[in-house]
DNA sequence: CGTCTATTTGAATGTACTCAAAAGCGGTGG
DNA sequence: CCACCGCTTTTGAGTACATTCAAATAGACG
């Protein structure tokens, strides 16, 4: 199927897998179609899918003690997201998943995740990876949000995300590096001058 | 083993293991004893071990450009603390780990983690669990610094290590919630006057 | 006891926020 | 087709939280 290959591809970036264990773990995914503002996810919730975006762009956000919305993290094109803590402790999350624009994504359930992984144990590996290497990206942006300032933390995304950052509400751009929407407003323009 | 029973303790929680494995898994550890204020990695070495504290304190602390510190973690009794960037690409690092006072460790290098997970797959669940609350911890924290004061941090990282949080230097703590020592002293005068 | 580091204090400054409101912009229905 | 609605973005004024720089004080260790 041509929706599946992005995903394959990223699975063996870090495992090797026979025709066999792709068709099986091809048959795990549920394939879904998101229109812009479609909530995937909403807090309360109990996050029971791992959800791989095939294309579009999804992010993840939550709402502070003073309704603050926080965007925990942007999802574009080959990446994967869910709420963590829910999809974990398998209790009701904090988090909304939304779509940003018209987005695909292939879904698989925490079930069918333990299933692979006693079918497939090199999927055990896989999925210790990602999480890995998302530990390092969210410590990164700890520090970064402690030691840059927001224009540096803007600059930074804008690299990171060179293809995505100019199909982001500027909103949610600011949620992303911790200001207000008013000052991220202001930054921008004092640095269009420089 | 006296100096294996918490670290055991500690997998326990999460995978099954019979006499056999347990006795393989502590054969693959190498206890250490540290003074206070050595360091156990240093930036700019390759980390090769997970580190898991039996006694004492340590913590993962870097610089940013300006030259200032920044407190990562801490890793109290029962904790595993390591520069996961590192250790995941074996580059060099640019976490420093250091004993904050009188400490004893168990290391498990990068080297028999894999051969753990050869001969015990379900150590790859084990450190998978480990690494999955190690992430939400993380994405909570950067949440924390974007809606909390520096107020609330504090009293937030009291509560979550009250035998920790006397023991600890201010400035340290000041590091970890991510403010000034200067800010941090005022700051604590403020709350003792209310 | 002296030295080194950690902590505190004070004054001036800066970065980012709040509140309030205006302007821009895209979609929808009459 | 354009007028209106809701949402996003911008602007301005005043404010708060936290920083920087400088220096004094307190503690810890040999």
């Amino acid at each position: 199927m041509e929706s599946t290959a992005l995903i394959i591809q990223n699975v063996s970036v870090h495992i090797n897998l026979d025709e066999k264990e792709k068709e099986f773990f091809i048959s795990l995914l549920e394939p879904l179609t998101l229109k812009r503002k479609q909530i995937l996810l909403a807090q309360g919730q109990v996050c029971r899918h791992s959800i791989f975006v095939n294309s579009g762009c999804l992010r993840g956000y939550m709402y502070d003690r003073n309704a603050m919305e926080h965007v925990v993290s942007f999802a574009p094109q080959g990446w994967w997201i869910g709420d963590m803590y829910s999809l974990i402790s398998q209790k009701p999350g904090i988090q909304y998943i939304e779509a940003i624009e018209e987005t695909t994504v292939l879904r698989l359930s925490k079930d069918s995740q333990e299933l692979l992984f006693r079918e497939v144990p090199k999927f055990e590996r896989f999925f210790r990876i990602l999480i890995e290497n998302s530990l390092v990206a969210y410590q990164q942006r700890l520090i970064d949000n402690l030691s840059l300032t927001a224009e540096e933390r803007y600059l930074k995304l804008s690299k990171q995300l060179p293809s995505l950052i100019n199909r982001l509400p500027l909103n949610q751009i600011a949620s992303y590096i911790g200001v207000t929407p008013q000052y991220f407003s202001k930054m921008r323009k004092r640095m269009l001058l420089q």
